[in-house]
DNA sequence: TGTTCTTGACGAACATGTTCGTTCGCGAAG
DNA sequence: CTTCGCGAACGAACATGTTCGTCAAGAACA
């Protein structure tokens, strides 16, 4: 009786009570949306970074674009890491990874490089978390692969060029996550500002070598700078071996 | 009953119990909390880290070691940046920087900045915040001025030193900011073994470099790859001058 | 067919950093 | 003495990431 009974009910509202927001409302409506996918949800993520930039990207953002909440994101999604790995891997795709160019392998390594930072650098959080996830994917990989095999050109030899590829991808990955922040950040030109003063008035009794040096630890365009620092790091792998380094250190 | 229950009641604990519970506190009662400080937030702060580490330190769980409300840290905090650039101040005492010490002025310079990598690597989220913020307190300046000293020592011209020493101090925060993270994160056990796996697993067709070398990537410990990049950096210091790098390029 | 299990879907709730607006005590000025 | 201005103090509110618990549809099984 009683299911009968409700079973006649529900037949007889179904339609209206449906539309009219009524509160009972029945689940059933669920599959009448789209299907998620974590595709789609990471094609909604990349529309709004290239639209708004990835401050933007919330998970609330994604969900409201997608018509449902934000929980039912990490059904697909881990968390906002996981996310952001897949929206890097993507903006890493215009750089078309390869060891093939123009120029000496140290011209071409260094321009991979320089673009590689060029993505982190335009993406502040991206870079960030950069620095704290082990990247996998195919674009990623591709950057790696390319590096290896511009060390190798260069003669490098494998055992160096192994750890070397962490070392580079690592210094131009912070640079990056440093440099970004501090344009992203309003306080940027106070702090340097800051710096500067504080570098300039530092207490020499204290600080002798700070002192003496002044106005040239902040000297140099950043561009410079960065150039500079690679040449260290290529001369450096070029020049250190690993075995050898081991040996006379012990 | 119950007002009578409740009358009882406050009168036991009158003191506390009025200020605790009754709706109209006057706002007269402020000037008899201790007046708050920078300083003693910082200490409340510094005393967390030390207790329970840098991710139980709160705005709230700050304020609420004060008697008051989050909201009022900000009078004398810009943000939890500030904060922290206050704390990685304090931690970096034990480091005692100075460019005195035994062995060559290699040794000395590598076990400075494997101090200094120590600290952050203790406290994942003070190398993340690291990556991002200038740290000017006293205790950074004094390792700046060390690192200075030592690059002296060891013949590195002043334009070159004053460059290298940012190099130097980026690369060891970054990298404590990647492993610290790593050992933060539960998920770091699955991260490196998918890694392993990808790496293993690679298509040799797309990927030949990262196929070849295969495990080589993932060999090492940790002391003995950050111990060949310091090798690097500093041999790549030693050897790459600033105007040659400009000149031999443009 | 009926029952059980699995999993997508998602609201409520929680923790955290921060901003905005209001109150009130204190010191300066008149 | 009274009035005014400033800034410490702080509650309410907001935005964000994430977890937990519940519901219901579909698959699997008897």
């Amino acid at each position: 009786m009683f299911v009968k009974n409700m079973f006649v009910y529900t037949d007889g509202m179904a339609a209206s009570k449906k539309k009219v927001v009524a509160p009972p409302v029945s689940r059933r409506e669920r599959p009448a949306k789209p299907a998620l996918s974590r595709q789609a949800i990471i094609d909604v993520a990349l529309a709004m970074v290239r639209a708004e930039g990835l401050e933007k990207v919330t998970m609330r953002r994604i969900a409201a674009a997608l018509d449902t909440g934000p929980a039912t994101l990490y059904v697909y999604l881990r968390d906002t890491e996981d996310l952001h790995a897949q929206i890097l891997d993507a903006l890493l795709a215009p750089i078309r990874a390869s060891a093939a160019g123009r120029g000496t392998w140290r011209d071409r390594l260094k321009a991979l490089l320089t673009r590689y930072g060029r993505v982190l650098f335009d993406h502040p959080e991206m870079a960030r978390m950069a620095m704290s996830t082990q990247p996998s994917g195919p674009r990623y990989l591709a950057l790696v692969d390319a590096i290896l095999a511009l060390l190798r050109e260069g003669s490098v030899p494998d055992r160096e060029a192994a750890w070397a590829v962490d070392l580079l991808l690592l210094y131009v990955t912070a640079l990056a996550a440093e440099k970004s922040h501090h344009r992203a950040s309003s306080r940027a030109a106070a702090d340097f500002s800051a710096m500067a003063t504080a570098i300039s008035t530092v207490d020499e009794a204290r600080y002798p070598s700070i002192a003496r040096l002044g106005g040239e630890l902040l000297s140099g365009k950043g561009p410079d700078r960065f150039d500079w620092a690679l040449d260290v790091l290529l001369q450096g792998i070029l020049t250190t071996a690993r075995s050898t380094t081991k040996k006379a250190r012990s």
